[in-house]
DNA sequence: TTGTAAGCCTTACAGTGTACGTGTCGTCAT
DNA sequence: ATGACGACACGTACACTGTAAGGCTTACAA
């Protein structure tokens, strides 16, 4: 093949951002285990070395794919003046990221303290509830609860999710009578998260600590 | 040494149990992630392919450890009538799980589907919101709020256990004036669960399930 | 005394992240 | 033009993971 001697123009260079995108895909398709070094590399034709002169090692792809997801969601809120209306929306923010990359909810909870976008939305939080005159210590325990919930949910999603539910309805198989009331319940209990039920939650706990707060706007 | 030509009576004896406790040790102390064979093993005095006459592989002794922390402490709960009653009853005990072992909560989570006791714990959580009058819709709701906030609140502290509070500070030292309302609020984002936070949020979400409800006993 | 089996061991392998050194360019000052 | 240099990709190698396959030792049964 005499024609083109030229090297491959075919790779598009490879970039700090084109490793991440690439990454999250990963992810998103198989699972947070199964992105790897040789497996990114591969993904990107290159030698799995190569992506060490664009990342000290993986932890820093990994953070660098929380702050490209929470970055992505975490724009800017709208200026609704009553405290409430805001908890509410920056809770539906990260509700939305965890349903928006349920395989990432590791890098995602971590991100709120690790990443800048993280560090925002935690500076945001703080910000309004202080405004609303919550004490320091009241505005961590929302956050605690809160964020708890929120990110609890999408854990137990995503767990429900890798269990593959034929395994558990095989695994109860043989003991249906020791569980009539987990069998009546079925196949909803691993079904998270149906329409309306994360907000259920938030609304119930916003409206509490209104109610204790004694301030409202 | 010509006395003792008995083979070293040290060792009591490889046992699952023995196995699981040794387990469960490493894990409350190290973490989930420090849990190996080979350290296991040694820990036990023993090589590492011996635990597999034991177990058929790893995956199968952290069931066991996640069954063992489970069926330590869902024992008999009391009979009170009142299904508020029961139903907090039976999430302080799974919230318990969760501080006793900390670094164990993947296990925990997992326990509640994978494990006997775990299925005994939702099985009757189940009977109970049943019979109290819920829908099946509604009580695979009730488990999806709660169960996603008690184990949320238990992730949210685990990690920031994990992430140690001095790297959070070093890493916002140089960006103290972007974040002042975090840095009002400071390490009380990082203390999790202080007292009475927990029920706070759990007994305002059973009793909006109970207004919602219409049913009392 | 000779199976037989349980319990432990040794050896070996594939897969992980990554430290270290080499090679090949394109760019730019001389 | 040349030589230095930095950016980027590569190859090799190592330590550490789980575990498959099979061998050795001891205790007890026939």
């Amino acid at each position: 093949m005499p024609v083109a001697t030229e090297t491959e123009s075919k790779r598009p260079t490879l970039t700090p951002q084109r490793i991440v995108a690439l990454a999250l895909d990963i992810i998103d398709e198989d699972g947070l285990e199964a992105l790897n070094m040789r497996r990114l590399a591969s993904g990107a034709g290159v030698k799995p070395m190569s992506l060490y002169h664009h990342f000290p090692n993986k932890q820093a792809i990994l953070d660098a794919v929380a702050e490209a997801i929470a970055a992505a969601a975490l724009g800017a809120s709208p200026r609704d003046p009553r405290w409430q209306a805001r908890v509410r929306q920056l809770f539906l923010g990260l509700h939305a990221l965890t349903e928006a990359h349920p395989r990432a909810l590791p890098l995602i909870s971590a991100a709120v303290l690790r990443t800048p976008s993280g560090r925002r939305w935690m500076e945001e939080l703080m910000r309004v509830l202080l405004e609303a005159g919550f004490s320091e210590d009241r505005a961590a325990t929302v956050y605690h609860v809160l964020g708890g919930y929120t990110l609890g949910l999408g854990y137990a999603r995503m767990l429900a999710d890798e269990v593959q539910t034929t395994d558990i309805v095989a695994q109860l198989a043989g003991h249906w009578a020791d569980y009539p009331s987990m069998l009546r319940v079925g196949l909803r209990l691993a079904v998270w998260d149906r329409p309306g039920e994360f907000e259920t939650g938030l609304d119930v706990m916003i409206a509490h600590f209104a109610s204790t707060q004694g301030v409202s706007a």
